[in-house]
DNA sequence: ACCTGAACACCGTTCAAGT
DNA sequence: ACCTGAACACCGTTCAAGT
């Protein structure tokens, strides 16, 4: 009989806030059983290892990264481009503790989890969707590969420097908000006017 | 007298090695002072702490970057954009173990490390220094402060990426410089064509 | 499917006593 | 400005023996 009702979620929610809160180097298996009210040794009868619980939450991650990314896909270019970039900064700013382990290669590594590999795929097709539209549509400068290059660049970028960079701090009047409806019109309107 | 030449220097030289090759949550200070050739207590002859190494990176980092994007400022708005893209990308590439304190603010804290704060001021001033440029001749949609944050999230994250990302994973046929230069081009002319 | 509890190697950090 | 060597609390992980 279980004594706590889904361990296995509970290691998952606790580990996400304390990635959120401290970073994932302060994630401590012993922390999240001690959070969770069980014992240290709990945790390993749902998670084979520290990396596992970490590779899981990445795999969560590029999986809600996904859905949101299709669900602003639509037939208007403009309102698919600002929408996929809100939604993609959106995600990172709501789950930073699925945000940051999803680009840390030295904690997780991709062979190996092939759900991981499959959920991050996804969010890259549908990044790649968008930015073969835009190239299409000669919105930016160069084949699908730079497009697609840009494109992830600029929102990784801005999701990246707004969670972890100096950006904030640095007395940017500008809300998180504002600067990704600012961002986002220039990913749809790459061009400087009409 | 000391018995290992110049060790803060290598110290730092090892830390960064660690970080490029394996990570900083691999970075341990016993380590370095093992493949230092040193007693494990010695480093602390020279830093306080496991964190003030990683202050002290960020710190060179910084700096680095700051000379590299410095060295790319020249009256040409072209070049000094193009340039500067390949400065802030190469540096991330050349300096993988800087670079990736750089931005982690759950390692290293800006407050209480002066000299980091006034490195990354220089390092951000360079960078501001172009986008207004890009702004007051109207190649960014938007004011200066959207300007930054546009240039800003376009280097990072394709430096991030490039870094961490699964983009060169993912069966990019495109070499790191090809990418980085058809990036550059697009932040040079955010325009679509002639 | 959990528990307690011991165990091992590793770490950051501190201290004492040397050269 | 280094050394050896001990010490403490913490960790990931494994194991044994329980319910």
């Amino acid at each position: 009989m279980p004594r706590h009702p889904d361990l296995r979620a509970t290691v998952l929610t606790v580990a996400a806030e304390i990635v959120a809160t401290e970073g994932p180097d302060a994630l401590s298996l012993r922390e999240v059983a001690r959070r969770a009210g069980v014992s240290h040794q709990a945790p390993y009868r749902h998670f084979d290892s520290r990396e596992a619980v970490l590779a899981t939450l990445a795999t969560e991650g590029f999986a809600g990264l996904a859905d949101a990314l299709e669900a602003a896909e639509q037939e208007d270019l403009d309102a698919h481009a600002v929408d996929s970039a809100r939604a993609y900064v959106g995600f990172a700013l709501a789950s930073p503790g699925h945000y940051r382990v999803m680009f840390r290669p030295d904690m997780v590594r991709f062979d190996g989890h092939p759900m991981l590999y499959a959920q991050s795929a996804r969010a890259w097709e549908a990044l790649r969707a968008l930015a073969v539209r835009l190239a299409d549509d000669g919105r930016i400068v160069g084949d699908e590969e730079t497009a697609m290059a840009w494109l992830w660049s600029l929102v990784h970028g801005l999701a990246s420097l707004l969670l972890d960079g100096p950006l904030p701090a640095r007395g940017s009047t500008r809300s998180p908000e504002a600067l990704v409806a600012s961002v986002a019109k220039a990913i749809a309107r790459p061009s400087a006017g009409p």
